[in-house]
RNA sequence: GCCCGAGUGGCGGAACUGGUAUACGCGCACGACUUAAAAUCGUGUCUCGCAAGGGAUGUGGGUUCGAUUCCCACCUCGGGCACCA
């Protein structure tokens, strides 16, 4: 018996792929294409650990099954090597970034070569290569040429530490994203690509792609699409009016007072009109000031009036106040708002700190379990919470009737008050007298169904608290005591008691302050008092003079770095022409070589010390002119890759029309998904700007998107070089073999989900390989033994590959490892079979057990194979027999029983006989294939 | 605070669309082989109980003949967003 050698084989296999190009694409072809795609890597000094495969496992037998399955496969790889861990080095140690990258790369595709990825090595790129970035230039180019990038002033997000500008991406929590270090903001003239200008489609075309859920999802929040209404208040002494936005125009009668950005562009205009000049100047220069994190950590709301100047509500014609704060985002919406502290917590909380006025003009209505069918019986009501006189316990009605628990509740007689009414009812149904008024809770509207009445209700509630003074009390009468009980509940007992959800929202009000900012039935609001929020919101805007008007988050991309180590942006600055694009022939801008990485305290990129490089000719005068010095953000490079991997040596265009009409769009995607925001919706932008410039056939770059989850260290921690928990895949290779890590990181756990690694475990997947390399001894040829087994398998195998659930494909095959492992012989065909479906986990001990079969060409090379549902008919089928439910016999069937016959069947058995003695079945319920169930 | 996702043995995790919970693997225990050990193979392994039987899928309710799966409330963990009007 040979010996299972992966160190011997899997070296051999490797070199027989690459020798004869197997996994290599055909950019012209008999069969169909397929384009499979994983986010090409960062090549950091630190080599690959385990996490980094994962994907390029996943998608590799993806891939590796699509080819068997007779396409044309393209799975490529790269290296998206520009970035500032690389910079940071050359900065340290004074070495040449390029020289860095090619090492780190060197050393990856040793790595990711050692575990037989069915990469097209043939088409590696590299972002870093004048050859690759001369197209990313280019494509700036055309932004440039269509106003879509543009030199903007603007605040920017500064990182002190890396000295380097900051997308709103690349901020989190007001810290830099790299380094954790307090970003700053800083005037600074800036680079931008337009993206919002695409916001809107690439929110909408997301219905058109085949992303994850949650990508979607993903996507979608930070995108931010949010239909409002823009609405002008006039402003009492000034002829132009402020616009505020706004997604609850139905809330305007409670608008009582504006809210303008401190950065707002009327405030300068105002100047003259606001009494308190100074003082709102000290705010508007405090606030500018205010680094990120301080105005996000800020919990307290800070403004200041404009004092002087009043606005006038549209709606109710009356006089409100203007204020800055800096809750309000200059960047958002209008920059100004209208203020509805009834409705809106932030207004509240601020209406409450300044003492402005609090209106409410929505009665909330709760809708509990109602009745379908019945109409409603419209009363007015009152709810009552009671306090004790000394204890803090209060009062409950518990339903005899119902299964119900209230607060002290009745109907508002004719020419009662709701007060009058709520002091009735106490008095009746508890029998105590002695009360105090404390206060009215908000009113609230509520549909449900009257138990004891029988009857659907819509109720107008007022609510009231009261407290007791003392214990009197009257005899309650007969008749009440029959409806319900009297309970004292405490504060914890209160929420599990109280049944209707409009009293529960009583309890929580007096517990703390709460606003309402749903929608509700109106009141205070002049002719819509009494309507439904949500439905008249448009004739509230009309009825106001608004407009329709769709914001985004988004904001524009800030395309400028003031680094080293990325794509120069291909500029020169002209004194006489000014901004001058390089002329297309004259690309790529090349990075010249510097001895210092340093980037100047000035903000400037270290490019601008490089005097030689800088100065220039201007292309369009001859006179001279400057190279911009800013480079390209890391994303760049990696927004269109997948497109020159369908062309990667084209020296003529970034990918010729007939590769690019082939190739894309990119039919599935795999990546992490810490690039649903950032990298995927960059690279869709790129997308389809080049769409609209007729130079790519599609719209979406992908067709479909998925994403995996993190390999963690030992104990669930991220894996990292400072925890000392990186496993490096070379041991791994080394000790067990590619195959067998292979088939371990796919079978650890669910794809989309992180599983912290454990190498104690890794075993298993040895052993299967093990085994399943034994059962080449069993073979007979020309004998069906185990064809049955087999056909269930292919089937289990090529679903769960589809679905990315690689755990549960390799646990069916294990499944029939374990079974067919204990029979004597094995049919060639079952075996190689089994060696095609384990084929894009462990390619290489397959290939290897393929040719000791005797076959002389790649198992690659072979047919996925397909199941007959026919012969996977079992002809007796065992299903269980429940008694209530649970489980007490079970029982053979044969596939033409008919269901009477069954469930005679199972009432005969003598274990079911049992357990019915003495009852008799009331119901036997039949699910086909799978069980009995007799209810007693 | 808001929005997603998840909570199942000692551990990683299975369970299709509501239908026999704990597949597969690790670990552990015992046995076989061995002078011995490792490796390998076999058996067992949620829990209480001698058994009959009972109880378990974060907690508490609900719907159902039947719930890990659906609904409501809550707790814990992970991720995303974070004053976006």
């Amino acid at each position: 018996m040979k010996e299972y050698d992966h160190k011997k084989l899997e070296k051999k296999w490797q070199t027989f792929w690459d020798k004869k190009g197997v996994y290599n694409a055909k950019d012209k072809s008999e069969k169909p294409k397929y384009y499979s795609l994983i986010e090409f890597p960062y090549p950091s000094g630190d080599g690959l650990h385990v996490g980094h495969p994962r994907p390029y496992i996943g998608m590799d037998i993806i891939s590796r099954k699509r080819r068997l399955e007779g396409f044309n496969v393209l799975y490529p790889i790269g290296w998206d090597a520009f970035g500032l861990p690389t910079e940071n080095y050359a900065i340290k140690t004074g070495k040449d970034p390029r020289v860095v990258t090619k090492k780190n790369s060197d050393n990856f595709r040793r790595q990711i070569k050692s575990l037989g990825i069915s990469f097209d090595w043939s088409r590696e790129i590299n972002t870093t290569d004048p050859k690759y970035y001369k197209w990313t230039q280019w494509i700036f180019l055309q932004f440039l040429k269509k106003g879509l990038a543009y030199k903007a002033k603007m605040t920017i997000n500064w990182c002190p530490k890396d000295k380097i500008g900051l997308a709103n991406e690349e901020v989190i929590n007001g810290c830099c994203e790299r380094c954790g270090t307090a970003v700053e903001k800083r005037e600074k003239e800036q680079w931008m690509l337009a993206i919002t200008k695409y916001a809107d489609r690439l929110y909408k075309d997301l219905d058109d792609v085949d992303y994850l859920p949650q990508i979607k999802l993903g996507q979608r929040n930070w995108i931010g699409k949010s239909e409002g209404v823009q609405i002008k208040f006039p402003i009492s002494n000034f002829q132009f009016p402020i616009e505020v936005f706004t997604t609850r125009p139905d809330t305007i009668f409670g608008a009582t007072y504006l809210v303008l950005a401190p950065e707002h562009e009327s405030i300068a205009n105002l100047k003259l009109q606001i009494t308190n000049w100074s003082e709102v100047e000290k705010y508007i220069e405090e606030a500018k000031n205010k680094t990120e994190i301080n105005r996000i950590g800020e919990k307290i709301k800070t403004g200041v009036e404009l004092k002087g100047l009043k606005a006038i509500n549209p709606a109710t014609k009356k006089e409100i106040s203007i204020w800055i704060a800096d809750y309000v985002l200059a960047t958002y919406g209008t920059g100004a708002i209208m203020a509805v502290p009834a409705h809106d917590e932030r207004d509240f909380e601020f209406a409450k700190k300044y003492n402005l006025p609090i209106k409410n003009v929505i009665e909330p209505l709760f809708v509990d379990k109602i009745e379908e069918g019945l109409p409603f019986v419209e009363r007015n009501a009152i709810s009552v919470i009671v306090k004790h006189w000394s204890e803090n316990k209060y009062l409950g009605l518990k339903w005899k009737k119902a299964n119900w628990g209230t607060f002290i509740t009745g109907g508002v007689e004719k020419g009662q008050t709701p007060e009058e009414a709520a002091r009735a009812e106490i008095e009746e149904e508890t029998g105590y007298f002695n009360l105090k008024f404390i206060k009215n809770l908000p009113s609230t509207h509520s549909k449900f169904y009257h138990i004891p009445k029988k009857e659907n209700r819509f109720a107008h509630f007022t609510n009231f608290y009261f407290e007791l003074k003392n214990g009197e009390q009257k005899e309650i009468k007969n008749e009440e005591k029959d409806k319900h009980e009297l309970v004292w509940l405490t504060s914890d007992e209160v929420e599990k008691f109280i049944t209707p959800l409009g009293q529960l929202r009583d309890w929580k009000l007096l517990q703390k302050d709460m606003t309402y900012s749903g929608f509700g039935i109106l009141f205070n609001s002049g002719k819509f008092n009494g309507l439904d929020s949500e439905k008249v919101k448009k004739e509230i805007m009309k009825f106001v003079g608004g407009k329709e008007k769709t914001t985004f988050k988004l904001r524009d991309w800030v395309f400028s770095r003031q680094r080293y180590w990325g794509e120069p942006i291909p500029v020169i600055h002209c004194a006489d022409c000014g901004m001058v694009p390089v002329p297309e022939r004259d690309l790529p801008v090349e990075l010249p070589k510097v001895k210092n990485y340093q980037p100047t305290d000035s903000g400037e990129s270290p490019l601008a010390n490089v005097t030689k490089w800088v100065n220039v000719k201007c292309p369009k005068c001859k006179g001279p002119g400057k190279r911009e010095t800013d480079t390209m953000p890391n994303w760049a490079g990696s927004s269109w890759y997948y497109l020159r991997y369908t062309d990667p040596k084209n020296s003529k265009e970034f990918a010729s029309a007939k590769n690019l009409k082939y190739w894309t769009p990119v039919d599935w995607y795999n990546g992490g998904n810490e690039h649903t925001t950032l990298h995927l919706l960059y690279s869709r932008f790129w997308h389809k700007f080049l769409f609209d410039q007729g130079l790519v056939p599609t719209s979406e770059p992908y067709k479909k998107r998925t994403s995996h989850g993190m390999i963690l260290g030992e104990g669930g921690v991220k894996m990292s070089k400072s925890l000392g928990n990186v496993i490096n895949p070379d041991e791994m290779v080394k000790i067990y073999g590619a195959d067998t890590l292979r088939v371990y990181e796919m079978f650890m756990g669910p794809f989309d989900q992180s599983v912290a690694w454990s190498t104690e475990s890794i075993i298993g997947s040895r052993r299967f390989l093990e085994r399943a390399w034994n059962l080449q001894y069993k073979i007979q040829k020309n004998k069906k033994y185990t064809e049955f087994e087999i056909e269930k398998t292919i089937k289990k195998v090529s679903e769960d590959i589809e679905g990315m659930k690689f755990n549960t494909a390799i646990s069916t095959l294990m499944i029939f490892v374990n079974e067919i492992g204990k029979l004597e012989f094995i049919s060639q065909y079952a075996y190689e079979t089994f060696l095609k479906l384990l084929s894009p986990f462990a390619p290489h001990v397959t290939e290897e057990l393929w040719h000791i079969l005797g076959h002389k060409s790649s198992i690659n090379l072979e047919s996925w194979p397909v199941y007959d549902l026919s012969k996977i008919k079992d002809e007796e089928i065992k299903i269980a027999v429940q008694i209530n439910g649970k489980v007490r016999a079970e029982i053979m069937i044969s596939a033409q029983d008919g269901e009477e016959e069954i469930k005679m069947k199972a009432l005969k058995n003598e274990s079911v006989t049992k357990h019915i003695a003495g009852g008799t079945p009331k119901k036997v319920i039949y699910v086909k294939n799978r069980l009995i169930n007799i209810v007693i």
